[in-house]
RNA sequence: GGGCUUAUAGCUCAGUUGGUUAGAGCGCGCGCCUGAUAAGCGCGAGGUCGGAAGUUCGAGUCUUCCUAAGCCCA
């Protein structure tokens, strides 16, 4: 097509901003600048002094490819500071990692277990350090490359000095006010190692071990439940016979149904309680040749009968228990608390001993005198036979089962009841206090506070030691003489003056007197020796004194916080074991909102994991669509629930941000000659559809405003989503076309739609920095280069802007109305243009010449009022208003009363505008154009 | 097994205190434009709201059960 010589008089859109975004290759360079400008101390000293906004960051843990909830977690957290902090906060934003824990020092002897090496504790730790900070380091990169905002170059980490030193300050407190106490407690102990072991260090293999039924002979009256059977007993079935010294107590499920059963073996009758659901089986397992059903009892009443101990000089009580099921055994379960973890639960619920009477080495104490110094598994047999011996064994057999072994020696491994240090709940009535913390927290969701009461209700004392290296050391001592724990808050103090300083490795490398100066004794004895506690803090303990060790010890930090930010697993982890400390020691909940984000799952649901090859790592993500693409998918999804993901997913995020980059592309464009400062148009000479789109654009900063004070990101996606695509792309930036291109330069009309889209422009970049950072930052570089700030605007970067406040251009809400009335109108004429163009009458709609009118006086007066107008809302050439129609006319479907003709224009075309209209051809030196084109041509 | 949670078009989300033919954007299909062009515009086809029962004149929206999935426990 030859080109028109009125071409060049077109003032099309002219832009240095690409469309092509290129964020691969972009972002990293504008992180560059931001980080050679130091933009984050930028916005600190910008915001000094104002009302403070304080994020906490729940420290993840720094090990192995980062999973892309954890990307997300932290792009969450990084939009809520940064729109927090446009909005005029002081937000600072100090990330930490939770560097101790099982994880890491489980990596590293497992390293060292393949070359054979056992070192010592303190160079245990010594490499665990090493690990930690290599991917302290490699997490670090992604979040930076995530574009999130923050102190990166002084982050917490758990293991410093000065965070060591905030755990133990609050331990101290916690000690001097009676929480911390020493009892016993069931752990995996392998007697071969003589070593605690965690749950991933047992390895389950198959093992073989005897399958006894035991009779329990009652001793409490049961006449009136199982009248005329006596003596009377209770079956238990176990694998572990080693155990039976330590029961105290046989646990049944208050809801089965229980009978009294008779039966014959060896020529012996007898009668044992056990769940009516298991009869057969049992009966079958013990070999009974004939046996006869009894009465019947619901569990709940069997609780509180007593027993003889088939060979130990005591009675034990028939307890609940929940989790008795009738899958295995007679549902009568043997209880130890000191041998099992269900065990010791119910133990502590029924206030019975924590017996375990074994040494490290697995041989039975003096507790057990008749078999003292035997090992368990020797005793196995010894313990049969004695029990034959007293007519409580009902049948042996061996069963072939899984079982947990020790994974450095292969040996199984046992339950063992050890000493360990506890938080006390209930202590001055902290598990009440922390309730109501959480009743004055908001939660979002609204869920998490009855699910957190929940957890706080029912949870046991807290168990804080671990027999573990990598970790803050329980500062606590023991008398060489008589074995008394030291541990006041006085003691604390005096180990944290010389480790707060110099790091827990110390503990491992001083003598206990270094610490404790010869001004501490045995209050038991009097000694004043002392030899050192070898446990550490459980993690939790660590991370859950973050508000102390982080918040409170940061002098730009504020307690509590106003934000934590973490997963829903996170209720019982961090959120409860940050609250226990907190109500504890300083009587508040940590945090006064408390958000959390639902779990990432695959497209179809599932769980993500390595092994069933659907992980996606942040690294998958930001090799493939870069940080802002995967940002604008973070604002999209409602993080509240579950996240389906894949990749797929996050690419087809590349479509929404095209659509939004376009639309910042396509306004700068419009305002290559636009100079703010000389040709901005004061409202009341705006156009009106000028005043309606800024009112549009004001009522977007009002929405994202209210949906980001609830953090209700995603809504926010979607309407800025639906404002470019409906309202700009397709409405307004496509009828400002004609006025914008083809009327003159300086001309009213055309400075007016500048004006507004200028405005726009301003308003929608803002709202969009806290999600599309790097896009946002080129876009605003570029209105920089080309002018378009505001003398008040920061031109260094967007992030010193501020939240868009709702231009002072507002529409009358008539205006707003009318526009309603008129875009649906507009929907109906589409519509029957779009006929024209499917039987070839035309292509363009400018070709159209449309005649309207209305049955609804209403409407047709609007109609009337707006007729100048219409042809250019409508994108078509000339619109007519009738006073009524005839059978040629279509009626509308948005707007019923509505009655459409749309013909081909029988006017010629302007060369240069490409209207039809009437006057081309009347202008002498420009015969190809109308009258408006003719003017501007000739400057008339 | 328990506590908490989720289940609306292919995707991401809206659906106010239960009330007319369940909405939007994207994607998809068809077409237009070639002056936002690895762009832009128009039209259109897709859900009966995870399943079942119930309450009600009326339920996506309340109740119960079931199914699938997630987190935390056991």
């Amino acid at each position: 097509m030859a080109k028109s010589p009125y071409k060049d008089t077109i003032l099309l859109p002219k832009t240095s901003f690409s469309m092509k975004a290129d964020l691969l290759a972009r972002e990293p360079q504008i992180q560059k600048r931001w980080k050679q400008m130091d933009l984050y101390a930028k916005i600190r000293e910008a915001r000094a002094g104002r009302e403070q906004f304080i994020l906490h960051d729940g420290p993840p843990y720094p090990t192995g490819e980062m999973h892309v909830g954890l990307a997300m977690n932290k792009v969450l957290k990084d939009m809520v500071v940064r729109y927090k902090t446009r909005r005029g906060y002081d937000a600072p934003y100090l990330p930490g990692w939770d560097c101790h824990g099982l994880p890491i020092e489980f990596k590293v002897m497992q390293e060292l277990r393949e070359a054979g090496e056992t070192p010592p504790k303190i160079d245990i730790r010594k490499r665990c350090k090493k690990y930690a900070e290599t991917y302290v380091k490699k997490h670090k990169k992604q979040f930076i490359a995530l574009g999130v905002s923050g102190e990166w170059d002084a982050p917490y980490l758990t293991f410093l000095p000065s965070y060591e030193r905030g755990v133990l300050s609050a331990f101290a407190q916690m000690v001097g006010e009676g929480y911390v106490y020493r009892s016993t407690k069931p752990i995996h102990w392998c007697f071969d190692c003589e070593t605690a072991l965690a749950e991933a260090e047992l390895e389950y293999n198959t093992k073989t071990s005897p399958s006894i039924y035991v009779n329990f002979a009652l001793c409490s009256s049961v006449a009136d439940l199982f009248p005329g059977l006596k003596p009377l007993h209770v079956m238990i079935w176990t694998t572990t016979p080693w155990t039976i010294p330590a029961n105290l107590a046989i646990a049944v499920n208050e809801r089965f149904t229980y009978t009294a059963v008779t039966y014959e073996k060896d020529g012996q009758s007898t009668s044992s309680i056990m769940a009516a659901d298991t009869v057969e089986k049992v009966m079958a397992a013990i070999g009974a040749t004939n046996f006869t059903v009894g009465p019947t009892a619901t569990g709940k009443q069997l609780i509180g009968l007593r027993y003889d101990h088939p060979f130990m000089e005591r009675t034990g009580p028939v307890v609940s228990a929940e989790y008795v099921s009738l899958e295995e055994g007679t549902g009568c379960v043997h209880t130890a608390p000191g041998h099992g973890a269900d065990d010791y639960i119910t133990g502590l619920n029924e206030g019975l001993e924590i017996l375990s009477p074994l040494d490290s080495k697995g041989r039975y104490t003096d507790e057990f005198p008749s078999m003292q110094g035997v090992q368990v598994y020797d005793a196995n047999d010894k313990l049969c036979d004695l029990m034959a011996e007293k007519g409580a064994l009902a049948a042996k057999a061996a069963v072939s089962h899984s079982y947990p072994h020790c994974w450095r020696c292969n040996n199984p491994v046992i339950f063992r009841a050890t000493e360990q240090w506890f938080v006390r709940v209930d202590h001055k009535d902290l598990r009440q206090r922390a309730t109501e913390q959480i009743q004055d927290t908001r939660w979002i969701p609204g869920w998490g506070q009855s699910r957190i009461t929940g957890m706080v209700a029912d949870r046991p004392d807290w168990c804080i030691s671990r027999q573990r290296s990598w970790g803050v050391p329980i500062p606590a001592f023991y008398c060489a003489n008589c074995d008394r724990p030291l541990l006041t808050q006085k003691s604390v103090e005096a180990v944290n003056e010389i480790v707060g300083a110099r790091g827990t490795n110390t503990w491992f490398e001083l003598e206990p007197d270094e610490f404790l100066q010869g001004r501490f004794e045995c209050d038991g004895c009097g000694g004043k020796t002392f030899r050192k506690e070898e446990d550490i803090f459980d993690v939790w303990f660590e991370s859950g004194t973050s508000w102390r060790a982080v918040v409170q010890q940061n002098d730009h930090l504020r307690f509590p916080a106003d934000l934590y930010l973490e997963g829903t697993d996170q209720h019982r982890g961090w959120f409860q074991l940050s609250l226990l400390p907190s109500v504890a020691l300083e009587g508040v909940a940590p945090s006064k909102t408390v958000v959390t984000n639902g779990f990432i799952v695959d497209g179809s649901g599932q769980k993500m994991s390595k092994s069933k090859g659907n992980f996606i790592s942040a690294e998958d993500v930001l090799g493939v669509v870069g940080a802002d693409i995967f940002r604008l998918w973070v604002s999209s999804i409602d993080y509240k629930d579950h996240i389906f993901v894949d990749m797929a997913g996050i690419q087809e995020m590349a479509t929404s941000y095209r659509r939004i980059r376009n639309t910042m592309r396509y306004l700068l464009g419009s305002l290559h000659d636009f100079d703010p400062k000389a040709n901005a148009v004061p409202a009341d000479r705006m156009l009106p559809i000028d005043r309606w789109a800024v009112a549009q654009g004001n009522e977007l900063i009002r929405r994202v405003t209210q949906y980001n004070d609830d953090y209700d990101f995603h809504k926010t996606f979607q309407a800025i989503q639906n404002w470019c695509a409906v309202e700009m792309s397709s409405f307004y930036l496509d009828v400002l076309k004609d006025r914008m291109y083809t009327f003159a330069p300086d001309s009213n009309e055309r400075r007016s739609g500048q004006t507004a889209q200028w405005l726009l422009l301003h308003a929608f970049v803002k709202l969009t920095a806290p999600v599309l950072v790097h896009t946002a930052e080129e876009v605003w570089q570029t209105m920089a280069e080309a002018g378009l700030l505001a003398k008040d605007e920061p031109a260094e970067s967007v992030h010193l802007a501020a939240h868009p406040e709702p231009a002072d251009v507002d529409a009358a809400p008539e205006l707003l109305e009318k526009f309603g009335k008129l875009l649906a109108i507009r929907e109906d004429v589409l519509r029957e243009i779009e006929k024209l163009r499917a039987d070839k009458t035309i292509g363009n709609a400018l070709e159209t010449h449309v005649t309207i009118t209305s049955t609804d006086a209403e409407v047709l007066a609007l109609l009337t009022d707006e007729q100048k107008n219409l042809a250019s809302y409508f994108i078509v050439s000339d619109v007519q208003v009738a006073a009524s129609a005839d059978d040629s006319f279509v009626p509308g479907q948005a707007v019923p009363t509505l009655r459409i003709k749309v013909e081909k224009s029988a006017h010629p075309r302007c060369e240069r505008c490409w209207n039809f209209r009437p006057a081309v051809g009347d202008h002498a030196e420009h015969p190809q154009l109308c009258d408006r084109c003719a003017a501007v041509v000739t400057g008339g």
